[in-house]
RNA sequence: GGCUCGGUGGCAGAGUGGUUAUGCAGCGGAUUGCAAAUCCGUCUACGGCGGUUCGAUUCCGUUCCGAGCCUCCA
């Protein structure tokens, strides 16, 4: 088996990754805040790790992946005083409703999603440890890491405390010794959700639940720590600083060992943001896009670049997933008993080198072209497997190959039985040599949107543009 | 202002010190009852300026441009 070659931010360079223990593998990932419905680069985030975990299990007997949902937090208490609900009613309502657009993407559920709001009596003991080892100090209510009391924070970002003190963009909170400290604890006020502790009634700080849930699921060290690249700083440099000080071990790879962070999607050149009013929801292209479109659209680049999301990115994809879905068609008849196999080495090293998808697709794009690949049964079935074994990998392929042709977001099943209707109608026209017909039928159809290909077995369809 | 990361053909996107992927779109042709699909062929490229080199898109420097982080953010 080749070797697995992976970027890691924490010394940015491509590694061969090594496993703590190959019989399972631990991967964590930062999920998305639950207060709004996702947008696109939710998704991201969401399909680029599925990705890598898809291609993990492929590899490695078993896969542990843990990704977690921020149930509890400033933007959620202000939606709820918005939606005027519970914060409780708003996070299970966006939880619910993203984890139903991630199943259209054919993302899989995690093995663990747990939500910070479960865990809240496991961070109160983590950062009391913290605050007993020297950690940390509380000040104005609040308890808050000293950053200075750990000499290695700022390795993940490549960024010394000098250069953010000179950033000076920051108000420095009163209640904060040092600019950089981040808070671990922070009182509630009367009519927000808060815990008792030892600070007093409040929440805790974004950056402990990270922490304290990655290390009571996977035990530390852990082998990948992923999230957006948004996340690097300051979030995931604070879980470290927790990670590694907690267990008083100074080498930042005591919490985990790689870290990886995927590109941002930027909208109209310019990365998403509330503020500028440039979110793309998930949920207006689900309505006219069928979900593995859009998967496909957010593979397109590689995971570190950052993606242009617009339409024809969208449109390339389909016309991208029509080809390969039209090969797959014409394998129909290959009967397999199962859809996986071991991947030639060559392909396999595409995968393995960092996820390098483009070539992933050129190779693919070869074996489809290539006619010795359906010269017999034996080839075709092989060609078949390899196929499907990407696409299991990648996401894609899941539909059955007819109804990719037909499905169309827009269409209802009224809509089908007209077009087969007219289909059927074309083709009796076609046997009696009534040519004249069979094109008016073709001609309504085109209408509609439909393109007929006709084959020695009868007529097949899809939707066109 | 500080710190990262990029700039490849109409678009998307790999890669390499010399033979210059791949896809989408376009164009031309073959095929076809007509079409479509398919097949074959095909045009555009490596931001600018220096340097290293026999030779650079690939290495170095510089400059311009873009994205991101430094504040909640996937």
């Amino acid at each position: 088996m080749k070797n697995l070659k992976i970027f890691n931010s924490l010394s940015n360079k491509k590694e061969i990754f090594f496993p703590i223990n190959n019989r399972n593998i631990r991967i964590y990932a930062c999920g998305p805040t639950v207060y709004n419905y996702a947008h696109v680069g939710n998704a991201r985030m969401a399909v680029v790790f599925d990705t890598i975990v898809k291609l993990l299990r492929y590899i490695f007997p078993k896969v542990t992946y843990v990704s977690n949902i921020t149930d509890i937090d400033d933007k959620i208490i202000q939606r709820s005083l918005v939606e005027k609900k519970s914060c409780e009613q708003i996070s299970a309502t966006y939880l619910s409703i993203y984890n139903s657009e991630m199943k259209q993407l054919n993302v899989d559920n995690p093995d663990f999603q747990p939500k910070a709001t479960e865990y809240v009596e496991s961070m109160i003991e983590k950062i009391k440890i913290l605050q007993d080892k020297g950690y940390a100090y509380f000040n104005e209510g609040h308890l808050l890491f000293s950053v200075l009391t750990f000499p290695e924070y700022g390795i993940l970002s490549k960024r010394s405390k000098e250069d953010q003190i000179a950033g000076k963009r920051i108000k420095v909170a009163s209640y904060k010794k040092k600019p950089e400290d981040f808070i671990l604890w922070k009182p509630s006020k009367e009519n927000e959700p808060g815990w008792s502790s030892p600070w007093g009634k409040g929440r805790p700080g974004w950056h402990t639940e990270c922490f304290a849930m990655a290390s009571d699921i996977l035990k530390t060290p852990f082998d990948i720590h992923g999230g957006g690249l948004d996340l690097k700083f300051p979030h995931h440099e604070n879980e470290i600083a927790q990670g590694c000080c907690f267990q008083k071990n100074k080498n930042i790879q005591s919490y985990a060992k790689y870290w990886m962070h995927n590109g941002f999607v930027t909208f109209e050149e310019e990365k998403m943001s509330k503020s500028l009013g440039n979110i793309a929801l998930l949920k207006d292209y689900l309505k006219v896009y069928n979900g593995e479109i859009i998967r496909l659209a957010l593979l397109s680049a590689h995971y570190r670049s950052p993606l242009v999301w617009k339409e024809s990115l969208l449109i390339q994809s389909k016309n991208i997933l029509d080809k390969f879905y039209e090969v797959l068609r014409k394998l129909e008849d290959v009967k397999l008993e199962n859809y996986n196999t071991k991947l030639p080495d060559e392909l396999e090293g595409y995968f393995f080198d960092d996820f390098n998808l483009s070539k992933v697709f050129a190779y693919l794009n070869r074996i489809i072209k290539d006619k010795e690949n359906y010269k017999n049964e034996e080839k075709k079935m092989k060609l078949k497997k390899i196929l499907y074994t990407t696409g299991n990998i990648l996401g894609i392929f899941k539909q059955d190959t007819n109804e990719w042709f037909k499905n169309d977001k827009k269409a209802s099943e009224k809509d089908i039985k007209e077009i087969e209707k007219l289909i059927e109608q074309r083709s009796l026209a076609r046997m009696e040599k009534n040519f004249n017909l069979a094109d008016n039928i073709r001609k309504q159809l085109i209408d509609l949107g439909i393109e007929i290909q006709d084959s020695p077995k009868g007529a097949k369809w899809k939707r066109v543009k």
